[in-house]
DNA sequence: GGGCCCGTTTCGCGTGAGAAAACATAGAAA
DNA sequence: TTTCTATGTTTTCTCACGCGAAACGGGCCC
């Protein structure tokens, strides 16, 4: 493996990343300062972002373009999981009443790729393409448990196990006795690990293709984890993880 | 306005458009191959791309990330409209039993950034991010009808008006007089000038910020366009559009 | 009118983007 | 087995171009 970069490109996607970081808008010389580049970088690049539809301007002020929607679109479909899947997601977010998710991993990392709300789902802030650590959440935990033991490693190495909230599994040791308990049960919990007081069931999907992949209900610690209503969102999770196997078999 | 780009830059964008282009996947030599450009360039573009998330690798095997989903997501939500939006549009959806989208214009071009199949919906192939010709179709033409007449020229001189259909409107003068009667009625039909056998109704959306938008609903002609399930699809239609605008001033 | 703060443009330097070709590796063919 | 041919990877070289510094010009407010 070569470390072999472009330094340019890697400017462009610093700028989109710090257009991002100031609230989704700025100006040439805010970037400028922002970034310490030198004004007329900025201008260039942003130039030529705009051209390709990646970033737009409107009174001199420029935000992320709807190109970027576009690749992304790419990315989301890659595998055909998305679209068995999501159906089945937002038909989960209706029976449970709560927050559904489904995401893949990639990069080690954990990407929201659908969330659907349900009757009485809670607003949380996850929006589609969201990236977060795997540790640190009950989906996030659910995808680790398909991995192999070395690969878990190795996103461990490259992200560590920073802590969300008080009860986030810091500990690597902990960490492999609960991913041990998702591979057997099946399911796995997230008791505000990674939002105050909210909680989450999760199952791991198996999927044909290289990218791992996992559903969950998310909602209130104090409705989601309660025995009786955990019995029943768990039935629904399993049956949405089913018929998307199934699906994907076909 | 000057036209400084920054070409490294621009080879990686070409780059993510050669994968997708390449049906969403591919190694080096092809890329190099498909562009014209030496392959050592290809191979430094990739691994910058990579290690920023916005391509991924299994097998040599080259596929857009996950990463170009983060920045669409902001793109997407830049202005709220999307989030008071999208609700109403699957509302529509449910309400109307067919295809419900949401679009945004771009850079002249429209982009659906939200779609919900209702319980009858054909599976037409609109799929988020995806980029159309304004003119063709009606959702399009409905964005256009609350641009400036300047505006609309710029447009058409920019990218024409290219036939997609029989049907499409591809005169200049045509265009204009529809579009009038848009801004009058206050909708706007597509009868099979996007995509054969499909019509559909569509509505402007009076929002604050810079980005018009639009939303509608498609079905088959011969659902969509008889007289007594056209007037209701329109109640719908209207019903949605009010709720959102209602929604976007408070 | 005079600051001041933008975006835009110019210019020149030094580097790194890009081509070409050699190298490595793995699978297929002989 | 050996050879051939397809990859991806690395090296070398060089000219274009990415980048910074500084000057320019327009709009806004005092």
């Amino acid at each position: 493996m070569s470390d072999d970069r472009v330094r340019a490109t890697e400017t462009s996607i610093r700028i989109l990343e710090a257009i991002v970081e100031l609230d989704g808008e700025a100006g040439i010389t805010e970037l400028a300062g922002h970034l310490s580049v030198a004004k007329s970088t900025i201008f260039k690049h942003l130039n030529t972002l705009e051209s390709n539809g990646l970033v737009v301007e409107t009174d001199d002020r420029y935000r992320i373009g709807l190109r970027a929607l576009e690749f992304g679109g790419y990315a989301q479909r890659y595998d055909g999981v998305y679209d068995t899947a999501y159906p089945e997601v937002r038909q989960l977010a209706e029976d449970s009443g709560e927050l559904a998710n489904l995401m893949f991993e990639e990069g080690g990392k954990g990407v929201y790729v659908y969330t659907a709300e349900g009757p009485k789902a809670v607003d949380i802030n996850t929006q589609t393409g969201r990236r977060v650590y795997l540790h640190a959440t009950g989906i996030g935990k659910a995808i680790l448990s398909t991995l192999p033991d070395e690969r878990i490693e190795e996103i461990i190495d490259t992200h560590g196990l920073p802590a969300a909230t008080d009860h986030t599994i810091t500990d690597s040791g902990r960490l492999f006795d609960e991913i041990e308990q998702i591979r057997r049960e099946g399911i796995a919990y997230d008791r505000e690990e990674s939002v105050e007081g909210m909680a989450c069931l999760a199952r791991p999907l198996s999927v044909p293709g290289p990218r791992p992949a996992a559903i969950s209900v998310t909602g209130p610690a104090s409705r989601v984890m309660t025995g009786e209503t955990e019995q029943q969102l768990r039935t629904y999770l399993d049956q949405a993880g089913n018929v998307i196997e199934l699906n994907l078999k076909g």
